[in-house]
DNA sequence: ACAAAAGTGTTACGTCTACACCCATGA
DNA sequence: TCATGGGTGTAGACGTAACACTTTTGT
């Protein structure tokens, strides 16, 4: 009988890799997405992802950490990988598969000078122009992730200053979930998980009367987590 | 300022792009997965994922199921990304990135003898020895999704055959959740689920009562995915 | 004094869990 | 008749959802 061997070491073309990424950041009560204008042809000047080739001597990992540093000048950020975007004709230069991979920033951190210098904007998540070839789509899987992701995870501890209100955070959950949550509910479930450490600061920056700040406490979630709870925030 | 601009169009080098499928099956109460041995050097003998490179002019999508149908004889397969594997150092050949699928099959629709000459082999995922490259880590975070996954979609169904018992579905998702299930709650939840169609036929193979067959509803499914109702099933 | 956001408790409801017995059948 | 797996109901625990008023403080 004929044997189909699959060989590895006989392999057929290369192709180009690269990475974009999907930056996600809370501010003024909105989720955003930090794009940016692409500065050569061709399409010139359409907004697209932040991206770039992956070189041989790199990990892929690697690749989209040195892209997010480049253009915001942050280091240790949340950062996972959505997936790869690999259809034969998604990009209409060369042959090209992408690894989009999405980050978490807390907004105030990055460096405003570098990300302009760059041509990126930041968008409210509602008025995202298009983007350029498959983006859209990226964007697109990339919000349905993190909305089911933050059912199971606290992520949007991520996308807040060190120190936040309740409030605050109740606000990321409604533009995550878009939905309107229950200030009571809210803050009984919030606080019956344990992950929060109350200060001695207000912020009062959203009303006369100031709303305690809190810190997320990373000890006892790791706890949590190996407890196997879920966090399923409604 | 100076700008560092990101150049598209002068990309670095190009690379291999390879997928790899994690098939898994469901037989004799247990959770199997599909791997062949390699019979090629290097690591000739070695038990690995199946997969292939990715051809130029093809979606990497359509290369996960070229593979799978030259391997199994099966087409429209349930399949899903699991993700792009990128280390630098990944693949001591060549550079080499990975984008691993899997899939789901009816574990009697396949075609055996095809199986066989490829040399690969059914393992209970209890017992799937060791892997080539980063393949364990791959099986490591598939079992992962597909047990996060069982949660909210009922995705257990594609690993039945098309009739199927109560207590058949029940044995698979213990073996899923790797717990015991209630049989009472179990069946009530499923049955109030409204996605299971009582046929007049029993099976039985497993018992002298025998226990009747059911159908999966997608139609009734489709419209409870829509009103976003979600599957926990504990 | 008033506007505006922060903070607090209780009750009703539905869902999940735990649990024990009878049923149908072939050998 | 008996051994084996299939099938059924109920009560208590638990978590979620709904709901309105008081507090603080700058202007």
């Amino acid at each position: 009988m004929p044997e189909t061997i699959i060989d590895f070491y006989q392999p057929s073309e290369k192709m180009y890799v690269a990475t974009d990424c999907l930056i996600f950041g809370f501010d003024e009560g909105q989720l955003k997405l930090l794009v940016f204008k692409r500065r050569v042809e061709p399409r010139k000047g359409e907004w697209s992802l932040i991206g770039s080739f992956v070189n041989l001597d790199e990990d892929v990992e690697e690749a989209a950490k040195r892209v997010l540093a480049e253009i915001t000048g942050l280091e240790n950020v949340y950062m996972e990988q959505l997936g790869a975007y690999g259809a034969a004709e998604r990009d209409p230069g060369y042959r090209t598969i992408s690894i989009v991979q999405y980050a978490l920033i807390r907004i105030n951190d990055y460096d405003k000078k570098l990300v302009e210098s760059h041509g990126a904007h930041w968008f409210d998540i509602n008025e995202v122009p298009g983007l350029v070839l498959d983006h859209d789509k990226m964007l697109a899987d990339g919000l349905e992730k993190l909305r089911r992701k933050a059912r199971y995870q606290p992520i949007g501890f991520e996308l807040l200053p060190e120190k936040f209100t309740i409030p605050q955070l109740q606000k990321l959950y409604e533009v995550i979930y878009q939905k309107e949550l229950d200030g009571r509910n809210f803050r009984k479930k919030l606080l019956s998980l344990n992950v929060l450490i109350k200060l001695d600061e207000k912020d009062k920056s959203n009303s006369r009367r100031g709303a305690f700040l809190y810190k997320f406490d990373h000890k006892n979630y790791q706890q949590l987590l190996k407890s196997g709870y879920n966090f399923e925030i409604a």
